[in-house]
RNA sequence: UGGGUCGUCGCCAAGUGGUAAGGCACCGGGUUUUGAUCUCGGCAUUCGUAGGUUCGAACCCUACCGACCCAGCCA
């Protein structure tokens, strides 16, 4: 991919400015996903611009599981997610980091502001919390434990780590301002009484710092500069700057926040992805209509594109929706290029060319690609009877319609003019083969007679293919905005997101490449073999996207 | 009169006092053995609205309008 010489976005202008200013020695980012579930598209932004920050600037970029939640993580999400961030193409630095190796620093951490009477214990529960904290216009009241002794607090402190008290009994809070109107800082939570197990510690725990308290602090540890996420975490901020201020901290980052990626037609959100998995509107998290990174992976999009993508829509604080048109072409414009080109017909309808022998062969030759010269040429069997796509054909047409036509011309790709003759049909009236004739002498050249054909069709021999199933896939939702306000994103499914084609029929030299080549299948797409279905045996094909498509049909 | 944030072409997005970049989409012309690619051209007298400051404003000021976020012992 070329260096687009695109401006610098609003956060790489801060890290530029930082270095230049030796705000900063050098920049360090990380990319902090919580492994509670797969990663979609908008955690491809994220990651992009982490890690593009980091390569930009020649910095550093880290890796660090989010997980003081045990009881919604899990160890196979953080496989999956470290398998998703290499296929993106980027390379954390040094070991994965996560928060639960901080446990240790965050309970002293917290042992220290009890000592310095910046936090309590405090016993009330869940409700009486919520009715002490107020509303978004009043103010909240103190809590009645808010004054404990600082030796009360801990001796309290210690025992909830002990396990002595039940789950929810009682939390610690900071003590910063029950009357602020920004509701984080109303004495918010930092440790809860969780007695669950957790995937890395084990249950050497049973009190589970809460996010705020440890995000910033696990940004100090390991030395981030720019700690960069999205706008929801705007109001965070204050009290992610509280505990950096009031903590020894081995260093002071900053949080900076970004519009997270929204993009139409779509849903991005972990509980409605997963609501799709669990009521099998879709295979799995990585069917190849989620916009899921795995389920991307599974379509055939390549990271390159998806990059290019997410680089074309930018960084800013507004919050927006991006076209997915906007990533087609992003899928398209890499595919284009890089993408060997074949011929599969999708709708296979038999052609007999009347007036070429029965026993006679020839092979045509097809460059691999129109303007590359890298890719290999690829060898056509060329008989009597051939299959084209039954959209390629009809009785009679207009002149917009550049295909066969009966007593009409059109150039087999590749290979020879013909002209149709007669359509045959079944008794229901179905056109079940055409006969036709080739011009001689126009493999490589117009007819002699200067009746040049209009329109060009793809082809396969009929007695030496490729049986195969392609996959065709439409966007999983019909409504631009399928979760917009109070909407049901489950009445807006698109029913024919998936088309199953049986006994469709490939050219002859796809049969031993790579499991993980995309081609191009000339006039129809891009594809690629499905990494699940896809046997030697039984090859089933993903259209990764369609080619563009100016043709309208319709007369 | 709770606090915070955001409003530049249909969609993203530059621009931050000197007279509206770019991409996607769309519309036309050309090339073409993919109705693809490629290529050429078109596409905001106007920057949420209304006032004001200024020689000059999308950029500064004021008011208004609209959208989003915050009351998890989620992240």
């Amino acid at each position: 991919m070329t260096e687009s010489t695109r401006p610098l976005n609003f956060i790489e202008k801060i890290v530029k400015e930082d270095i230049e200013n030796k705000v900063v020695p050098s920049v360090q980012t990380r990319f902090p996903p919580e492994p509670n579930g797969y990663l979609h598209i908008g955690h491809a932004k994220s990651i992009c611009l982490n890690f593009g920050i980091a390569q930009t600037f020649g910095g550093q970029c880290n890796l660090r599981f989010d997980d003081t939640n045990p009881e919604k993580e899990d160890t196979e999400y953080v496989e999956a997610i470290k398998e998703d961030v290499r296929w993106l193409g980027f390379e954390w630095s040094g070991d994965i980091h996560f928060t639960s190796d901080y446990f240790d620093d965050l309970y002293d951490w917290a042992v220290y502001l009890i000592k310095e009477g910046k936090a309590y214990v405090c016993d009330l529960d869940r409700d009486q919390a919520r009715e002490y904290r107020g509303t978004l216009k009043e103010p909240g009241k103190n809590s009645p434990y808010r004054d404990r002794s600082v030796e009360d607090n801990l001796e309290l402190f210690e025992k909830m780590r002990a396990g002595d008290f039940e789950e929810g009994a009682c939390s610690l809070r900071v003590k910063i301002d029950m009357a602020s109107p920004n509701m984080h800082l109303r004495d918010p939570i930092i440790y809860r009484i969780k007695k669950a197990s957790h995937h890395q510690t084990g249950d050497k725990w049973c009190i589970y710092p809460s996010y705020d308290f440890a995000h910033g602090q696990g940004d100090a540890i390991e030395g981030i500069t720019h700690s960069i996420c999205t706008l929801e975490f705007e109001e965070h901020r204050p009290l992610y700057d509280w505990f950096i201020e009031n903590l020894p901290v081995p260093s002071k980052p900053r949080q900076y926040e970004f519009s997270r990626l929204n993009v139409n037609y779509t849903v991005t959100s972990k509980r409605k992805l997963k609501s799709l998995v669990d009521e099998n509107v879709v295979d799995a998290w990585n069917d190849p209509r989620m916009p899921t990174i795995a389920g991307m992976r599974r379509r055939g999009y390549t990271p390159e594109a998806l990059r290019e993508f997410i680089d074309k829509a930018g960084v800013s604080r507004n919050e927006g929706i991006v076209d997915v048109s906007m990533l087609e072409f992003a899928i398209r414009e890499n595919l284009n290029v890089n993408a060997a080109r074949a011929m599969c017909v999708l709708h296979p309808l038999k052609v007999t060319l009347t007036n070429y022998p029965e026993d006679k062969t020839e092979v045509m030759v097809a460059p691999g690609h129109p303007n590359r010269d890298d890719l290999p040429a690829r060898e056509l069997p060329f008989s009597r009877e051939l299959f084209i796509d039954q959209d390629d054909f009809r009785e009679e047409a207009n002149k917009k319609y550049k295909r066969l036509v009966i007593g009409k011309r059109v150039r087999l790709r590749n290979a020879y003019v013909i002209e149709a003759d007669e359509a045959i049909k079944d008794a229901d009236g179905n056109i079940i083969e055409v006969r036709a004739r080739i011009i001689e002498d126009t493999v490589g050249k117009d007819p002699a007679d200067g009746v040049k054909p209009k329109g060009v069709i793809h082809w396969v021999d009929a007695n030496n293919n490729l049986d195969c199933e392609v996959r065709l896939y439409d966007r999983l939702f019909n409504d631009p905005a399928p979760d917009a306000g109070g909407k049901d994103f489950m009445q807006s499914l698109n029913p024919n997101s998936l088309e199953i084609l049986k006994g469709c029929k490939a050219e002859t030299s796809l049969a031993n490449s790579d499991a993980d080549i995309r081609f191009q299948f000339e006039r129809e797409g891009y594809f690629i073999q499905d990494s699940l279905y896809s046997t030697p045996d039984n090859l089933v094909y993903n259209r990764v996207i369609g080619l563009r498509d100016t043709w309208e049909k319709q007369v």
